[in-house]
DNA sequence: GATAATGTTACGGC
DNA sequence: TGCCGTAACATTAT
């Protein structure tokens, strides 16, 4: 599921409830569930890959992690690991194997939303004056960082190297300057084609590199190893992208 | 059945 | 204090 442009799918998928009064609550999320009830859901952020369902009072935040999941309306089973369910007279939500909390309104406003990677929102300059503060960083924790690229998770990573010819070790410092506009640009860039994909359900078929073992421009064996300080594993070739 | 994986957070040690 | 490494959580496909 999580990618940011996945999240994004999500929450289309949930604006159907918007202007809608929930009138039931469960799941075995720990807060208090009662108070949601009689709220209205007035609006849906998502901010990377959390999402903020906006009610009156309060916002329930969902990571849904590496494993989560959600569905609507759904018909079958109260499943057991049900996290939180949220009922409106229209139908329901249900979320699963995730983290959901809830959020003051007033810490929305505190959220850099100018990092978020598909917002209209999203300030390339800041990210770059991020980047250039963090020289001795590796360009795959680079973009695996909320911080700077919220949004990005190993597969947008993976890709996004592999793109612009950057072997995932090199270091930010090391870039040269247009090396480090070009992986700003396209990590954006690439997390709408993964939109794109993802919505057509073609996303896998796209990959380049990402769970591949040959290089798709030298047919050489691309290299897997884990990489950075996140020990994420990355995907690569030695020979299409350059070590700086 | 073991393993690994689109992710984050908590905690212990230095 | 703060940084770092590791464990923990949890589900599903191979």
């Amino acid at each position: 599921m999580p990618e940011g442009p996945s999240i994004l799918l999500m929450k289309e998928n949930l604006q159907q409830f918007i202007g809608n009064q929930i009138t039931e609550a469960s799941g075995n999320a720990k807060f208090e569930k009662e108070p949601l009830i009689g709220q209205t859901l007035h609006e849906i952020r998502t901010f990377g890959k959390q999402t903020y369902l906006v009610l009156d009072h309060v916002a329930v935040r969902i990571h849904l992690l590496m494993f989560g999941s959600y569905s609507i309306n759904e018909q079958t089973k109260p499943d057991q690991n049900l996290r939180l369910s949220l009922h409106f007279k229209t139908g329901s939500m249900y979320f699963y194997t995730c983290s959901v909390k809830t959020a003051d309104l007033d810490f929305l406003s505190s959220i850099d939303w100018e990092a978020d990677i598909m917002s209209d929102q999203w300030n390339p300059e800041k990210a770059e004056k991020k980047l250039k503060s963090k020289p001795k960083m590796m360009a795959c924790d680079a973009l695996m960082d909320q911080d700077i690229f919220s949004g990005v998770g190993n597969i947008i990573k993976n890709e996004v190297l592999f793109r612009i010819g950057v072997q995932p070790e090199s270091l930010v410092g090391n870039l040269p300057p247009k090396k480090l506009k070009e992986l700003i640009a396209e990590a954006r860039n690439y997390s709408f084609d993964f939109l794109k994909w993802k919505r057509e359900f073609v996303l896998k078929k796209h990959w380049l590199v990402h769970t591949k073992t040959t290089c798709p421009k030298c047919g050489r064996k691309l290299v897997k190893k884990q990489t950075g300080l996140g020990k994420r594993r990355s995907f690569y070739c030695e020979k299409d992208q350059k070590l700086y």
